[in-house]
DNA sequence: ATTTACATTAAAACAATTCTAAACTGTTGA
DNA sequence: TCAACAGTTTAGAATTGTTTTAATGTAAAT
């Protein structure tokens, strides 16, 4: 099949033109049969590998923001020194492990549905996601 | 009740000595009636308010990061752009209001406890937290 | 009181992210 | 065909939150 209109048309849908270094993105992100986990430096040292040459990380963060605006991405909220984003956008959980920082989905068999009872007043709930966090035994709380 | 020899007690188990800055601390986190989220901009201002002088902000981390250490108080992650403190220790899941960027606890009545069914293997959960995202119906996702 | 170890501070350093301004590219329509 | 435009890329500068540094100050032990 043939990749290249999936990623325009994904551009396109996100409001941007399809050019060589987002295609390049788009593979990346999107050619993989398992979704995974990244942050935009990650991203950004594949791209420059599979590219043999620079890309600004200017047009990295235009790029992913404007696939995360669209629904493309999730961002993944685990600590606050770098933002992790993730290309399983359906809702799901997440096992962090404390001992190797290292975030892992959680398969719908591992938990039972989680159940509110009662809303904050007025809101719609837009989701609701778990965190667990684990560690070796004898490992302090982070 | 004398508060004082509280806050330098707490202070003591963190490892730190009981100043006049680090006692003005704990009177923020530790002398409201209700539990509180703040980052560690707000607790600055409140105590520069409060001591009507400059405390430096390495004064503030440097003791937030014990209380934190020792579990006195709880590191949040909603979003990365800045670090949330919790004066509310226990687990507990929180609701986040998309529309006001407002984090508010939930409270036990408010949500069943989760179960996990599997977890990772040779790993121990530390936690098991909900963050539960509200915004009004007409609301895009963050 | 003196000494010692720890604290406070302003400022510098740092890291992640965002912004800027200049050069570039692709598309449109005379 | 090519001029004009709108959007893009880029390096570097700016910004923001956080951590480190090195000089000075203070609490506590002797």
């Amino acid at each position: 099949m043939n990749n290249i209109s999936i990623y325009t048309e994904k551009l396109r849908e996100s409001g941007l033109r399809p050019t060589r270094q987002r295609l390049k993105i788009c593979e990346v992100l999107f050619s993989p049969e398992k979704t995974f986990h990244f942050t935009i430096n990650d991203l950004t040292k594949i791209i420059e590998d599979k590219l043999s040459e620079k890309i600004s990380l200017a047009t990295v963060y235009n790029t992913i923001h404007a696939f995360k605006k669209k629904g493309y991405l999730k961002e993944i909220s685990i600590n606050s020194d770098k933002s992790y984003f993730d290309t399983n956008v359906t809702e799901h959980h997440h096992f962090f492990d404390e001992d190797t920082n290292e975030l892992i989905d959680c398969s719908n068999n591992d938990i039972d549905s989680v159940n509110i009872k009662q809303n904050i007043t007025g809101k719609k709930i837009k989701s609701v996601e778990v965190l667990i966090k684990v560690a070796t035994d004898n490992q302090t709380q982070k």
